[in-house]
RNA sequence: GCCGGCGUAGCUCAAUGGUAGAGCAUCCGCUUUGUAAGCGGCAGGUUGCGGGUUCAAGUCCUGCCGCCGGCACCA
């Protein structure tokens, strides 16, 4: 006897063990027809595992959200059943879901190309059709790593060998497919909705480790629904209108050029953004009593030898001769910093000390790393260090997480995840001072009101760190902001201050950014805003476009006033139509149009038509001027 | 760096191994226009760079460079 708690409460008895497919099927023809998997005391099995004891039990459809990940779990072994009937000789090895989908690494000698794809989509789906049965089998290890070496399956046999002595070995059949895997599956491939599309082929190292050999991977999206996939497949297709590459060339914002692989060329309009940005940062900075300081592009060997970047990042840093010395393109600022602080004697009465500057630094990133804005090998941080007393940590950090919030909000983000990063394996420091660093970057930042979520291990070498992950407007993580807590630069590169007992005592480190690279921020501006940038930021704030000749002097006058006023404003007194000239600067995403015809120019008005909008407002010129100067002020001035 | 794909006019893209084209933009005319493309015309190219195969290479082979998608890396 069996008694079955079903998710309303009501407990149905069981003459004997029942499948989870029994149960489904005992409460209805529809559920026995939708079930997919079983809940069985929260955990998620087969259709067909058996219950033989009490338990509380829910039937898993297409509509509880869990299935989406099993799902995709079963589109990767359909896809890998379609590869090995398509093309015998390959080896399967892993097959995850992942966000929005799944992928499949396969090891073979000719790689797959994109026509493969369709022709693997198009097999997917006569298995899909065949409703093949999914059987789950335990096996004996050894009969099994045997199975998988005679079948020529040895990245199979090699994980199996890897499972830990004890538990079991299950192996999922779907027609002549036999996997390893620790399942759930759905009970037959007919279950499998057809909404998925094979994407994108790439190469992926064995067990994620360059030294191994490169797998081919097989990257597919699958949804509970065509509907469902429309609307990824949309969201993608909006993602790349979004592009900062594309949106860069298409506003005239910036190129990158093979001569300078890696290197941003800024035009007119993108300097005038950058700018924009750096001269409120520069406020926002000095306002929090940070001090902007500069410091050498080159510096001597020995200088990244003592802060230990030679040892550990040698082969990122660019380097040049000169006679004898080696001197390093700066990959970072804070040995510098360190230097203005170590010159002359520093007194506790100075701390805290908040050396801020906008440096270049050059890093040479691997070149298949590179991707426009967001990752190059020359860039200007926001960054500063500030040097303080252990007492100081707590309220140096809060107040940095204020004022990153508070910048963040400026720019039109709202939508933060705080990673807490805590000590990795290999590190430096004692296990007290780590216990210390982390409770104190921790309390601090929730004194701020900042949530964390942990990110196990992945703190830097020297102490842990705060990560701030944007998303943007079409939910995309960006990971901006860092704080990091140090207490082995200052001691490496002897920065000491004299303390009140007159004795000489070193000083913590907080390494911190809010914008993270001006080079990546602005990308990320770029496609959270889709190129349509808030007034102030907008490079052009308004055109001033005619319909007549009559109106020129009119409209030069508007211009005027409006470049006075400190607008960003062109003019436009083209031989061209009204409707062109709104065109072209709708395309080109400037946010203000003032039209001027006849009408304005017997009136002295302006008409006013924001970018996107359908209306137009006619305003005496003067108060358009002082109503849109008002509204293009960068906040916080 | 590794795997795969790609590189043709400013942009988007054509061109069986056989004379490199189109649309948009630029420029020049005409048109003087009322809120997302008025009309016409001229011009625009060492097909990423270097070798090779061939009577003939944008196309095939090869070496670089760069870009794209991943992987690895990201102080």
């Amino acid at each position: 006897m069996v008694a079955i708690t079903l998710p309303d409460g009501s407990v149905r008895p069981f003459e004997r063990a029942v499948s989870g497919a029994d149960i489904a099927a005992a409460i209805g023809p529809g559920l026995a027809k939708a079930a997919l998997f079983v809940r069985v005391d929260g955990e998620i099995k087969d259709l067909a595992h058996t219950v033989d004891a009490d338990a509380k039990i829910a039937i898993v459809t297409v509509k509880d959200k869990e299935a989406l990940t099993l799902i995709r779990h079963d589109c990767a072994h359909v896809m890998a059943e379609a590869v090995k009937e398509l093309f015998p000789e390959t080896q399967v090895t892993i097959g995850p879901a992942i966000e929005n989908g799944f992928y499949y690494d396969f090891a073979r000698q000719t790689p797959f190309t994109p026509d493969d794809l369709p022709k693997i989509e198009a097999r997917m789906k006569e298995i899909i059709d065949r409703d093949e049965p999914i059987q789950r089998e335990v096996w004996d290890r050894d009969k099994a790593v045997q199975f998988f070496k005679d079948q020529g399956e040895h990245y199979k046999a090699e994980i199996i060998a890897q499972i830990p002595i004890g538990e079991s070995i299950s192996l999922y059949c779907q027609g002549k497919f036999v996997d390893l895997c620790r399942g759930p599956h759905l009970p037959s491939t007919g279950k499998l909705p057809k909404a998925f599309k094979l994407m994108r082929l790439a190469g992926a190292y064995w067990r994620g480790d360059s030294r191994n050999e490169m797998l081919q991977r097989i990257y597919g999206t699958a949804w509970a629904n065509e509907k469902d996939l429309a609307a990824h497949l949309t969201l993608l297709e909006e993602a790349e209108k979004r592009d900062h590459r594309r949106l860069g060339r298409e506003m005239d914002l910036f190129h990158l050029q093979d001569i300078a692989a890696g290197a941003v060329f800024w035009h007119a309009k993108g300097w005038t953004l950058y700018r924009t940005v750096q001269d409120y940062m520069r406020r926002r900075l000095a306002k929090a009593g940070y001090d902007e300081v500069s410091t050498p592009q080159l510096l001597e060997k020995s200088l990244w030898e003592a802060s230990g970047h030679w040892q550990k990042f040698r082969d990122g840093m660019f380097t040049t001769e000169l006679e004898n010395q080696t001197l390093g393109l700066k990959p970072m600022n804070c040995p510098g910093h360190v230097q203005i602080f170590r010159h002359g004697m520093r007194s506790y009465r100075d701390l805290p000390i908040r050396m801020a500057e906008f440096g270049a630094c050059h890093r040479n990133e691997p070149s298949g790393a590179l991707h426009g804005l967001m990752r190059v090998r020359a860039f200007t941080q926001d960054d500063a260090h500030i040097f303080c007393t252990e007492e100081q940590i707590g309220p140096e950090t809060k107040s940095f997480c204020e004022l990153l919030l508070s910048v963040y909000k400026d720019f039109g983000f709202t939508d933060m995840v705080v990673r807490f990063s805590d000590r990795p394996k290999v590190r430096a420091g004692e296990d007290a001072t780590w216990d210390k660093a982390e409770a104190l970057l921790l309390k601090a930042a929730h004194d701020a009101g900042i949530e964390t979520v942990p990110n196990v291990g992945e703190g830097a070498f020297y102490g842990p760190k705060l990560e701030f992950v944007l998303k943007d407007a079409i939910g995309r993580e960006w990971q901006l902001g860092t704080l990091q807590l140090d207490l082995v630069l200052p001691e490496r590169l002897d920065a000491t201050y004299v303390a009140e007992d007159g004795q000489k005592h070193r000083p913590a480190m907080l390494h911190r950014a809010i914008l993270g690279s001006f080079e990546r921020f602005i990308g990320i501006l770029i496609e959270h805003h889709a190129g349509r940038m808030p007034l102030w930021l907008a490079p052009t704030q308004a055109v001033v476009a005619t319909i007549t000749k009559a109106a020129d002097a009119h409209a030069q006058a508007v211009h005027a006033a409006l470049g006075d006023a400190g607008i960003r404003a062109t003019i436009d007194l083209s031989n061209e139509t009204i409707n062109y000239k709104v065109r072209e600067s709708s395309l080109a995403k400037i946010p203000l149009i003032l039209v001027v015809g006849e009408r304005e120019a017997q009136d002295g008005t302006v008409a006013i038509r924001r970018l996107g909008g359908a209306r137009q407002e006619v305003v005496a010129l003067k108060d358009a001027v002082a109503k849109l100067a008002a509204e293009a002020q960068p906040p916080g001035l």
